[in-house]
RNA sequence: CGGGAUGUAGUUCAGUCCGGUUAGAAUGCCUGGUUUGGGACCAGGAGGUCGUUGGUUCGAAUCCAGCCAUCCCGACCA
């Protein structure tokens, strides 16, 4: 037992920081709160940044990329937004260092190269995206400029965790200009649908779709739609965003626009944006104490094939053959998959070095069972055994690929629809938070102050008003105020 | 940022309270051999400025202070 995973009800962090470090996702680094992405952490997001694209790409958007830096008077140019961000900046104030002259071989930073004006390291890009914009936008036939950048963002967290939050993060923003507000607010709703289909059709993981109260509101957005996933734990991990911006950003950055009817307009705007957090989702939805549990669709290897080997060469080489051949059918169907032939590891190593990985499914091939015209196979889902006749192999196991997937989704969704629970009273309300964690359906008064005294008395915040909600008329959980529908409640990462 | 804990071999940890030859173990790594259908075994070997900087001392992994990093509990978290 090299690798021992601790066990989600012994410590649940704990449990899923060796994911993360015995899965070879990430490691700790040598900044404080930063994180090194692994090459197989790395693959894992490469394959969703694909998806994601591609996405992106088919509802018309296009990629480009704005600096790192952001100037200070840009950055404070939108109120909000920049108050919301100022407390989390890292801030550039010198570009040059030079050596110590009370020191030998210790550079300080250069007291003469101080920068004239502080460039803040972008914790999300609208300032000068939006600086940017201002020149591109002079007429509606400008318009829309739908445009998406993958970069790094920092923003400066008190308390980091691996993926779940790190002062530097991987992410994609998107940030639109539009002539009108309703087609504004459809690409918003738009893209929230978008990023509600990745995650539960990619990463098998359901999610409830809604719109933020005001105060969990993007700083600097008029509305900021939500997809909200359940972790195994039963906190809630907000998993991606897509803001409805209005015309805050136009106006702060004076973006105007021409009419048909040659009348200056403000434009309107959207941002949205998901990151490397979802793989800590991912992490926190499927996996179990035996490792990691990744869904096919984006699953760096999706078969592990492990040939038997043994003193015989002869034999030996004839199984990593078949090995290989398996590898090279599968991938002329797009099925990626890795031969595990060292012989200096046996296979229960193996196994177990697979199954901590979470690769979806594992193939066998040994002689006994080749003689018999068979493989063994073992999902990692279910941990089922079974053999598999070698007859129609590639395709049948394409078929399993697409079963475990819609398993892992199926499991997600009957132990998050387990969780939801309708409220009527606060006693309950807090009561079930501490003994049966989960999310929570109940009335509230509408009003930022309740909404504030619940967390206060409760650690439950408004994970969002769930956009295909059913009106009901109720009352208020903590004031008896009356209330037109539930809104969702839940602990959050 | 407040409270608590930790940092010693690639990894997990013992040794620190009570300072004193050459800093240990397991595991991993390397070599050779025997093995191989669920984390193999035997023999030999390599590997450590004890997180870092400074202080106390004849002498520091051990005592003191600063800094850095990590974990747990809070605060914070578009």
């Amino acid at each position: 037992m090299s690798k021992e995973i601790t066990s989600r009800a012994e410590n649940y962090s704990e449990w899923y920081n060796d994911l993360v470090l015995k899965g070879g996702l990430a490691d700790y680094s040598a900044v404080r709160g930063c994180m090194v992405i692994k090459p197989y952490g790395f693959t894992l997001w490469e394959n969703m940044r694909d998806v994601l694209d591609k996405k992106f790409k088919e509802t018309g958007h296009v990629n480009a990329y704005f600096p790192l830096f952001v100037p200070k008077s840009l950055f404070e140019a939108e109120e909000k937004n920049a108050e919301g961000f100022a407390k989390e900046c890292a801030v550039v104030t010198h570009y040059r260092l030079k050596t110590n002259p009370d020191e030998a071989g210790k550079l300080m930073v250069d007291p003469e190269a101080k920068l004239e004006e502080e460039l803040v390291v972008r914790p999300t890009s609208e300032a000068i995206i939006w600086n940017t914009y201002k020149k591109w936008i002079q007429s509606y036939r400008d318009l829309p400029i739908l445009v998406n950048q993958w970069a790094n963002v920092v923003r400066w967290e008190m308390r980091t965790r691996l993926f779940l939050r790190t002062a530097e993060f991987l992410w994609q923003e998107g940030h639109t200009a539009h002539a009108t507000k309703q087609e504004a607010i459809a690409e918003t709703v738009q893209m929230i649908n978008v990023y509600a289909d990745f995650v539960e059709n990619y990463m098998a993981l359901p999610v409830i779709k809604g719109v933020k109260s005001e105060s969990e509101r993007f700083a600097g957005a008029e509305d900021t739609y939500t997809i909200e996933a359940m972790m195994q734990d039963g906190k809630a991990l907000q998993s991606g965003t897509s803001h409805f911006l209005g015309q805050n950003f136009a106006k702060a950055f004076e973006v105007t626009y021409k009419n048909k009817e040659n009348e200056e307009e403000y434009v309107w705007a959207t941002s949205w944006g998901v990151s490397t957090r979802l793989i800590g989702a991912l992490i926190m939805a499927h996996s179990d104490d035996d490792g990691l549990v990744i869904p096919p669709r984006i699953a760096p290897y999706q078969v592990v094939i492990i040939p038997f080997l043994s003193k015989n060469e002869a034999e030996t080489n004839s199984m990593i053959a078949k090995a290989n051949e398996l590898k090279a059918d599968l991938a002329k169907i797009g099925i990626r998959s890795l031969v595990d032939s060292d012989e200096t590891k046996r296979p229960g190593f193996k196994f177990a070095e697979y199954e901590l990985k979470g690769i979806p499914l594992r193939i066998v091939i040994g002689p006994r069972d080749l003689a018999n015209g068979v493989v063994e196979i073992a999902r990692r889902d279910t941990k089922e055994k079974s053999q598999l006749s070698v007859t129609n192999i590639v395709s049948d196991i394409a078929a399993l690929l697409e079963k475990i997937q819609q398993n892992m989704y199926d499991k997600a969704k009957s132990f998050r629809d387990d969780n939801i629970t309708k409220v009527d009273d606060f006693e309950t309300f807090q009561k079930l938070l501490d003994e049966k964690p989960g999310f929570i359906l109940a009335h509230w008064d509408g009003t930022p102050e309740t909404e504030e005294k619940i967390k206060e008395l409760t650690k439950a915040t408004i994970r969002c008003i769930p956009l295909d909600n059913p009106l009901e008329d109720g009352k208020c959980i903590l004031t008896g105020n009356p209330s037109k529908q539930r809104v969702l409640f839940a602990r959050a990462y």
